[in-house]
DNA sequence: TCGCTTGTGTATCTTTTGATACCGTTCTGA
DNA sequence: TCAGAACGGTATCAAAAGATACACAAGCGA
C-alpha cells in the first residue's frame, strides 16, 4: 500500500503507532464498482472491510422484500460483517456497492486481538454498534409511527442535505425500495408534494424546492 | 457478596479467575420489585447492570409513543446502558423491571478496562450487541412486513413457548404496548382467533390451544 | 427508425388499522 | 358492601396504504 499519510487522513479514529503499522501490514486496497457484490447472505466473513469513498448498500432479504440495515460509508464499517467475522458465522445480509468504492480489508482473525491490543479500535467498535442500532431505531420509529408521505419527505430532505443538492438523483421504484413500500405509493405521495409546491418532479430527479 | 460460586452458576460467560475476582470486587448485588425504574431517559449511566434473576424492559418514549427495544434477561446486560456508559452518555431508553429481579451491577469505569483485559468479556460484549440487534431486526421486519394479526398470534406463541406454559397471563392492553398498537385492536383480533379456536380467552389469561 | 425497457401518472377497489364511543363485567380497596 | 378502576366486547366510521390495471412518454440498443 502506498503512501500511508494518505490513508490515515480517511482512517481517522486508529491513534495507536503500531496499531497503524498493523494496519499498513495486513490492510488490502480493494476498489469496487457500482452493483459489486461485496458479502452476500450465507457466505462465510473472512475480511472485514472499512469504506475509505464511496458507499455500500447493507440490507437482507426476505422472499421478495429486502430490509435496508444502513449504508456503510467513509471510514465505517459493517457490523453485521464484524458481528458474523468475529464469531466465525455465515452473513445474514448482502453488501452491494451503489457507487465507486475504495475498501480496506483485513483478516478477520485480527479482530479479537485489536480488541485486545488497541483502545482506539475498541472504542471504533463501540461507536459503530452504537451508530448501527441507533440507526435501525430511527427507521423503527419511522415505520411504526410516521405515515409514509412524511417518510418519503424527510427521506428526501435527508439524501439531499448529505449530498448537499436540491436535486436527488432516484426513481420512483428506487425510493420505493429504499422505504419499503410500492412505487405506486410514491408516485402518488410525490405528486401530491409537487401540488402542494414542496417538490419538482423530473425523469429520475426530484429536486427539492 | 456471599457465595461467590454460586453467583458464577449465573454468570457463566467470564471464564478469567482474575476477571471473577473483579466481579466479586467491584459488583455489587441489588435487588428490585416490579415496577421498580432501574434506568430512565436522560440519566447518565454510572453503573452497567447484569442480570441474574428476573427481567427488565428496556424501551424509549417519544410523545405518548413508546418503543419497546428489549428486554434483559438472566445473564444479560443493557446494550443501551453499555454504550452509553462507555461513552459516558446519558441515557436515551427507560428501563423497568417487570417481575422481581436480581442484578449485579458494577461501575461503569471498568468498562474499557476489561474490554483490553478479558477475551470472555469482549465476547460477551459482541454477543450481547449481535443479539439485540438481531432483535431489533426481527421487530422490524414484524412491524414491516407482517399484519397485526399475525404478530400477535406469533408473540403469544413466542411467550407461551419461553415460558412453558399454555397460558399467557397479559391484558389486552399489555399485549397492545408490546405490540405498538391499541387495545381495541388487540380485543377485536383476540376474539377472532378464539372463533378460529386457535385461543381461549380468560380475564388477564389467553390459553393457546 | 423500430421496438423494448424503464419511468411516471392516475383511477378504482379492497383491506387493514386506528379512533371513538358505549356497555357490561370483574376486581379491589375503603 | 359500595364505588371506582381495570378489563373486555363490539359497533360505527374514517384514514392509510396496498393491489391492479392501463396509458403514455422518454431513453436506448439493434
Amino acid at each position: 500500500m502506498d503512501k500511508p499519510e494518505d490513508l490515515f487522513k480517511k482512517i481517522t479514529f486508529c491513534t495507536e503507532p503500531q496499531f497503524r503499522d498493523e494496519l499498513l501490514q495486513h490492510g488490502q486496497l480493494l476498489k469496487f464498482n457500482k452493483g459489486d457484490v461485496i458479502v452476500r447472505d450465507g457466505q462465510y466473513v473472512k475480511f472485514l472491510p472499512i469504506v475509505l469513498k464511496g458507499a455500500i448498500r447493507v440490507f437482507q432479504q426476505k422472499e421478495d422484500r429486502e430490509i435496508l440495515l444502513y449504508y456503510v460509508r467513509a471510514e465505517e464499517t459493517c457490523t453485521m460483517s464484524l458481528a458474523a467475522a468475529y464469531f466465525d458465522n455465515q452473513s445474514t445480509s448482502h453488501g452491494v456497492v451503489t457507487e465507486p468504492t475504495e475498501v480496506l480489508i483485513f483478516p478477520a482473525s485480527l479482530i479479537p486481538e485489536w480488541q485486545l491490543k488497541y483502545p482506539s479500535w475498541n472504542r471504533y467498535v463501540m461507536t459503530m454498534f452504537r451508530k448501527r442500532y441507533d440507526e435501525l431505531i430511527n427507521s423503527f420509529e419511522g415505520i411504526a409511527f410516521d405515515h409514509i408521505d412524511a417518510r418519503v419527505l424527510s427521506y428526501l430532505q435527508n439524501k439531499s442535505l448529505k449530498e448537499d443538492s436540491a436535486s436527488v438523483y432516484l426513481s420512483h421504484q428506487q425510493l420505493a425500495d429504499e422505504l419499503g413500500t410500492t412505487r405506486v405509493v410514491v408516485s402518488r405521495i410525490l405528486k401530491e408534494y409537487e401540488r402542494q409546491n414542496k417538490i419538482k418532479l423530473f425523469r429520475g430527479r426530484i429536486e427539492l424546492l
